[in-house]
RNA sequence: UCCUCGGUAGCUCAAUGGUGGAGCAAGCGGCUGUUAACCGCAAGGUUGCAGGUUCGAGUCCUGCCCGGGGAGCCA
């Protein structure tokens, strides 16, 4: 009998809860995940988006008709099923089982569901994300996401800070070093943002400790693991804080997401294969913390060809974090290397009181950011020296202008995070629909 | 932009310059506890595109297109 409209329901049950509901006779509106049979005892996976249930069917359990055709439901068929919750050791996935009494299609699938559950190419895969985010693993990194996301927001909410969004047009290149996506603004050009640094600069001298939260943007022709031309940043920004403070900050966020994310997706993250053990221990602050000259010797003493005064590429970064176990602060980068706000180091002028954090076993940058310069004099020089428009600045000067004083910030990306946590080797699969150098689509 | 690997059935991959195959999916049949089930039958092809070499090209050569991995670039 075809899905009638009365029959609706909106979902009562959810499989995530099915601990709650044993031997209750409950509804389960889903997909169909898949379909075994031996014979006469068939089961029917059942995913809702909170998991996946197997349901059995016997000649005995629903209508002669139903029965026969259950082994003909395709692939992602909608169907609400009704039966009894079991727990069962046989059962895959959440170890309960419904033995079914009754089930309703909803909606056939005609064309044959691309994704099969065996292995898939990435380019195919992504070629069907709007798919693939149904499949067992994108799920769950969704929802780690998802759980990163609102960890983020609550440590900074429940610390004082309040949320400033920045824009996402703007008329200048913040750092003038980044090629930015232009875009045709009525009259003139406007840039898709890249950071949201300076407006938080800014915010943090009207309302002391800010964040915003938001896409950025770069149109960089990046082809790595590690790089998306639009992925997500929280950038915090702190009135009257030094380095240090900074650093506390960011280790306080890693710290608290790390252990957001054991408390609520341990299972999940076994499901992975994430070796849990290894973030337990990482989310233990303080981390580590050493010099950007510290860090150069140990390269070199692993046989990397790099001198004092080198940026480190990917590989550089993913030897250095392999020695560490906790994520690693590097500070003091050669202020010719760091953008034109970073704030000189007292003790020595060629230093930057800047700070990345690496997050460990092979994974690198997870935050840059540091000390802003404050005096306006060393603000205007620094400009100079990067050969950038004073023009377009001069709202950014006003701010050293009226009341300037010590503070400092950093960004953290949303997805590498993600990538760390979840042990995933690319970062397109820790956004729902990445945006790569070349995928615009789906 | 550069380096490198690849493009063969819907998907994942085989195929010494000499008759293009297998697994999975889809189709049909079987099985009362399956775990990406399994077993059987049948079906499935403009070998990325365009040239060239050759008696003969999926295979060799040239160009182009598309993709993977990496580099550069990249708070």
């Amino acid at each position: 009998m075809p899905f009638q409209r009365d029959n609706m329901i909106k979902p009562e049950f959810y499989i995530r809860d099915l601990e709650k509901c044993v031997d209750k006779e409950i509804t389960i509106c889903g997909w169909v995940y898949n379909i075994r049979s031996s014979g006469k005892v068939r089961f029917i996976l059942v995913r809702d988006g909170t998991g996946i249930v197997q349901c059995v069917i016997t000649p005995k359990s629903v209508s002669q008709e139903k029965f026969e055709k259950s082994d003909k439901i395709p692939q992602e068929s909608s169907i609400i099923v009704r039966g009894r919750v079991k727990k069962e050791s046989r059962a895959p996935y959440c170890g309960y089982e419904i033995e079914l009494t009754d089930y309703d299609i909803v909606s056939t699938v005609s064309q044959e569901y691309p994704i099969a559950l065996k292995e898939h190419g990435v380019d195919f895969l992504m070629n069907h994300r709007h798919l693939w985010i149904r499949s067992y693993q994108q799920n769950m990194i969704l929802r780690i996401r998802a759980t990163i996301v609102k960890a983020i927001r609550d440590y900074f909410d429940s610390n004082g800070f309040i949320l400033v969004d920045a824009p996402i047009f703007t008329p200048n290149a913040c750092e003038g070093t980044s090629t930015l996506f232009e875009t045709n603004y009525f009259d003139t050009k406007a840039y898709l943002t890249q950071s949201g640094q300076l407006y938080m600069e800014a915010a943090a001298m009207a309302l002391g400790k800010v964040y915003c939260f938001g896409p950025t943007f770069r149109a960089e022709k990046s082809k790595t693991r590690r790089h998306l031309t639009e992925f997500w940043m929280v950038e915090p920004e702190m009135a009257y804080y030094d380095l240090e403070d900074d650093m506390e900050v960011a280790e306080g966020l890693v710290s608290y997401i790390i252990e957001t994310v054991l408390a609520k997706h341990e299972k999940d993250l076994i499901a992975l294969e994430r070796n849990v053990e290894n973030l337990k221990n990482a989310a233990r602050k303080p981390f580590y913390r050493i010099r950007y000259a510290e860090a150069i010797e140990i390269l070199k003493k692993a046989g990397h060809n790099i001198k004092f005064g080198d940026d480190f590429g990917g590989d550089e970064e993913t030897v250095l974090t392999k020695q560490f176990d906790k994520p690693v602060f590097v500070t003091h980068y050669p202020i010719e290397i760091k953008a034109f706000y970073m704030k000189r180091d007292p003790k020595n002028p060629e230093l930057a009181c800047n700070m990345d954090l690496l997050a460990p076993e092979g994974y690198g940058e997870i935050i840059g950011g540091g000390q802003r310069e404050d005096d306006l004099n060393i603000l205007l020089d620094a400009i100079k020296r990067h050969n950038l428009p004073q023009n377009v600045f001069e709202w950014y000067l006003d701010v050293r202008r009226y009341g300037s004083v010590p503070h400092a910030g950093f960004g953290l990306g949303v997805e590498r995070t993600v990538a760390y946590i979840c042990g995933l080797h690319h970062v397109r699969e820790t956004i729902p629909f990445p945006r790569l150098m070349d995928r615009l689509s789906p």
